[in-house]
DNA sequence: TTGAAAGCGATACCAG
DNA sequence: CTGGTATCGCTTTCAA
């Protein structure tokens, strides 16, 4: 059994609370018994449990950290941001992915009784589970989410950005532009995609811009999308996708198919992952880490400070335009 | 203040004891008390505490995950393989970046004192910490990282990959090869290195294949050690390299002083990581999420069924030739 | 089947 | 400056 504060209070021959005065570092105890408890403390290789610690301090040190998945560069960059800042502010970090778990909302309530404070990313769970967490008086930060009721949240600018792409692609000479991805999943993606379509209205363009849902935002789903455009012999002037990795499986297929990019069609993604670099896409960089570590930052005024006025960060992003939609670069 | 289980009892006119029994859907309550019980938690919305449960029990149904970083593809992967099995186990995740940390050693102490066990990845902390967790009874297993004692480990086939994929650059004319990467820093790295020496040893070759190490295994680092072999006019027929990113960083530098891969050099990665493909990358493939998988079940049974004898899991590789190491891919 | 009470390992107030 | 003790929220004997 590891050692208690009562064993260290027992070999130094004081009580536990001045034990706990010493490990806490606390004021108001003389050097000579300082040392001798930190003395003992050595001897038994005491460390305070974290649990009886908590449970009287009712707190618990720890943040949680909400996301779909960590497959694609993307949410990982902002977990990792997220983990740095909660670390400098010696808060731990307890993940939950929710991809493929159907039980998804008794996990994060689960994990909400752990922690003093969550940060949700994306559609993770229902608008009726956030309020719901909310109300009980779980610390919350939102990211990549629309602002709920007064919750604080941290998003990416995508309608502005996704205008400029758009904009960008309309003086390439594109007439017909095919939105790949799932505006009903991903509030991001729903930003871009009316974006996009503001884009169209503002030009003197008299067509539409069409969408292609799809279930995931990979490559297969890309590749996929490429192919029934291939087989109904329909390609528009520009694939505009969600994100890069639809991107990337798309002009997979495209290439293997010898269809001329950009020259035939262009592809544009979005986030700017490693991959789009040596594919030549152009795509939308957005701030990953800086997502998470704001998050991490607000969270901790929400716990802290008790701040009651909800903030909602909006940091920028940056069109990255590559070969894919240009014959210039 | 959240309701505790005293407010359910008193609602429910029961003791805690009663409680705190059909919370735990243990057996021996009468239905009718087991109804009323459950209705007054609903009534309050009651959820067990679980610092009081895990004072109590003396278990935090929770395990950690050390790892350097989270921003190249490769931890991302071992971390959500880990995750989804912990999640299936009902388990929460702590993760800890050590990257950039000077008290990492210490954080991994901190950490194991919230975990039942932990799971470290690469060479995050010492062999001396590694061997002072264990002696304290923390439940640990290796991952990416030769076994220490009698420690778990789980790893992915490093040497017999690198022989092969030293051979097949053999066998397409390759006489000088340099590996980038840096042993010391990284046993699977190591490990490489020394399979490629060995494909040497055991072929007709007279030449030694050389090593440049590299600090970070980025593509920073990749791009640096191609600037350097340019300024100085002094390409091998294969730059071998420890990783995808630092062969990708390599790459790009090379296309951009217009050097043809692979006629005049070839180059390889190792991971296999999306990029890989686009780039045409010769790599070897190693299963990710299976590591972190499979270590999350190895730590399971530390925990629960308290195995004694440690076990070390080898998992298979793969060599994926492509068009940066052969003409005919 | 249920309840009373003793922990679990700390913190913190109140005396002395 | 130090010690005694109530308390945090739960689990778990031991009796009733």
């Amino acid at each position: 059994m590891l050692p208690t504060i009562r064993d260290v209070a027992k070999e130094a021959g004081v009580s536990i609370a001045t034990v706990s005065r010493v490990m806490r570092e606390s004021e108001g105890v003389r050097d000579a018994t300082r040392l001798r408890v930190l003395a003992a403390a050595a001897e038994l290789e005491y460390t305070p449990s974290h649990l009886g610690r908590q449970l009287a301090e009712r707190r618990h040190a720890a943040n949680g950290i909400v996301f779909p998945d960590l497959s694609g560069p993307y949410y990982a960059e902002v977990v990792l941001g997220y983990e740095g800042v909660a670390a400098e502010l010696r808060r731990s970090v307890l993940i939950l992915s929710t991809h493929g778990r159907s039980d998804a909302e008794d996990a994060v309530r689960e994990m909400a009784g752990r922690c003093d404070g969550l940060v949700i990313l994306g559609r993770t769970v229902s608008d009726a589970a956030v309020q719901s967490l909310a109300a009980r008086g779980t610390k919350l930060v939102l990211v990549a989410r629309p602002p709920i009721g007064t919750v604080d949240s941290v998003n990416a600018e995508n309608h502005a950005s996704a205008r400029s792409l758009t904009e960008h692609l309309l003086s390439e000479g594109v007439r017909s532009l095919r939105f790949v991805g799932d505006p009903v999943s991903s509030p991001d993606v729903a930003e871009r995609w009316a974006g996009v379509r503001d884009a169209f209205l503002r030009s003197e363009s008299d067509r539409a811009p069409e969408l292609v849902t799809v279930d995931e935002l990979d490559e297969e789903s890309g590749a996929a999308v490429a192919d029934a455009a291939l087989a109904a012999d329909d390609l528009p002037d520009a694939f505009v996708c969600g994100n890069d990795e639809l991107a990337l499986g798309l002009l997979g297929r495209l290439a293997a198919a010898g269809v001329d990019v950009p020259g035939t069609v262009m592809v544009t993604g979005w986030d700017d992952v490693m991959a789009a670099r040596y594919a030549g896409l152009t795509t939308v960089r957005q701030p990953m880490r800086e997502l998470g570590a704001t998050a991490a930052r607000l969270l901790e005024e929400l716990i802290v400070d008790e701040r009651t006025e909800p903030r909602h960060e909006l940091l920028p992003t940056e069109l990255v335009i590559r070969s894919s939609s240009s014959t210039s670069h």
